[in-house]
RNA sequence: AGAGGAGUGGCAGAGUGGUCGAUUGCGGCGGUCUUGAAAACCGUUGUACCGCGAGGUACCGGGGGUUCGAAUCCCUCCUCCUCUGCCA
């Protein structure tokens, strides 16, 4: 969530980065965070007081106990129960108050970054580069994966309908080993890039849940475990920063670099419809994460070597990529500035987002509680980001479709040492 | 899952109703000494919020309660350890 100081000293800068978002008028939204604000701090400059009052005459009780002075210490203790049952109203009124507050800024999105185009859908987004062939496919040998993976046994749907229901393929012989491979590819390709491994967890409580902003927007696309009130991650990002909450890291542990590979689960509650046949959209997915805890100096840099990153692996691949970056009505809530990155997938002839490599800034990080003493020994929040490298499905759909042909299908030669085979067939 | 024990500052570990935000040790930081280091000695060392400031308030696993006053008593939840049971 924003900082309430921040909003204070740069109000105008939030309110036109709102705006972006396709706000209608952050304006009176930020005035009555300001305004609860302030009436926070008018009920805690009145409540300390008379809570300071109280002690001082508790103490004062104490002593004539001491001093054998029943009758006087009596008295006193009168005095303060009318004390006493003020502060208790005024408790009441601080907690309401701050709930109030927080609630207010859970509903508030981050601003975006100042080269964040406005927009409201993804045809706004900007595109800022391309890179490699599109295929030009064969008429005969141009079937969509969907297709493809029957044709060739790797995927299994309705197997996985039996097992679990729609969204939940089993994948098969040469289609496991090549999610085997992916994965395997993409976290050697990370620890390369001085990332460490990680396996967390694929349930996380409520309070991560809230950390990392997941929470209270998105409860319908989380499943949950309702016997313990766990969820499902949706993505690694939740618990690998999750690690990080409520840490105080010293300014020479940043920048924190960490790849995980797990699960994925997405309800994907009104989200089925055209152009989710096949691998396009699933409840059960495979990804590899990266995440990293920054120097508010540094992240910007950070997140264009994140996307470099990705980038990099799509080039292995020998994929056809474009980078977005998306608008401010296409990006997601939590974050500041987002790139995507899209395959081609030739058969479909459509742009398939694979990744999504964002900045966070302090959003998540004042949630997290997440921050470090500076060289000034001064306590500052991090930033924090993360970015999909990759999620596996689409980039399978991709390969499957882009490199098709009579003798089969040929996998990019950076897998074969994973795999163990050059062609399904 | 059952029985018992325990959760205190970066770590270790005192404190069982009244100047306790908390003794002490280690670690960290600053200094004295030294060519430098070690040792020794001295000082310092939690977080958040409020206040121009002096300073105040809250926090001893979380939440609630008793009391004029709670780290300390009560309730509840969580976590860890030991034993028993079960199990990939």
């Amino acid at each position: 969530m924003l900082q309430v100081n921040e909003i204070r000293e740069r109000f105008d800068h939030a309110c036109e980065g709102l705006k972006k978002r396709n706000l209608k008028n952050p304006e009176s939204l930020l005035h009555q965070v300001l305004e609860l604000d302030d009436q926070r701090k008018q009920i805690q400059l009145e409540r300390d007081g008379l809570q300071a009052e109280s002690n001082a005459l508790a103490r004062q009780i104490g002593q004539l106990m001491k001093a054998g002075e029943k009758e006087a210490a009596e008295k006193t203790k009168e005095r303060t129960a009318a004390i006493k049952s003020q502060v208790k109203i005024l408790e009441e009124d601080y907690i309401t108050t701050e709930k109030s507050l927080t609630q207010l800024l859970y509903t508030i999105p981050n601003v975006p970054h100042h080269t964040v185009p406005a927009g409201k859908t993804a045809e706004d987004n900007e595109e800022i580069l391309q890179n490699g062939e599109l295929p030009d496919l064969e008429p005969d040998y141009k079937l969509p994966h969907w297709d493809l993976i029957k044709k060739y046994d790797i995927v299994d749907f309705e197997l996985g309908v039996k097992i679990t229901g729609a969204g939940f393929p089993v994948y098969k012989g040469k289609g496991a080993k090549l999610q085997r491979a992916l994965i395997n590819f993409f976290l050697d390709e990370a620890e390369k890039a001085g990332y460490d491994e990680v396996q967390p967890p694929v349930l996380i409580n409520e309070e991560s849940g809230y950390a990392t902003g997941q929470l209270p927007d998105k409860e319908g696309q989380m499943y949950l475990a309702t016997e313990d009130g766990l969820y499902l991650i949706p993505t690694a990002e939740v618990p690998i920063t999750n690690m990080y909450r409520n840490d105080m890291l010293s300014e020479a542990d940043l920048p924190k670099k960490n790849v995980g590979y797990t699960p994925c689960f997405r309800r994907e509650a009104g989200n089925w419809g055209a152009h989710v046949r096949g691998l396009n959209r699933l409840h059960q997915f495979d990804k590899v994460e990266i995440v990293q805890i920054t120097h508010p100096d540094h992240s910007y840099q950070t997140l264009e070597a994140m996307s470099l990153h990705v980038q990099g692996l799509l080039q292995k691949l020998e994929l056809p990529y474009r980078v977005l970056r998306l608008c401010g009505g296409d990006m997601g809530f939590t974050a500041a500035l987002t790139y995507d990155m899209e395959v081609f997938s030739a058969a479909q002839e459509r742009w398939l987002e694979v990744s999504s490599v964002s900045n966070f800034e302090t959003y998540q990080s004042n949630r997290l509680k997440l921050r470090f003493k500076n060289e000034n020994k001064k306590t500052v929040l991090a930033h924090t980001l993360n970015g999909s490298a990759l999620a596996l499905p689409r980039i399978v759909a991709a390969l499957l479709e882009n490199n098709q042909s009579k003798k089969g299908i040929k996998m990019p030669e950076v897998l074969i040492p994973y795999l163990g085979f050059e062609w399904i067939s």
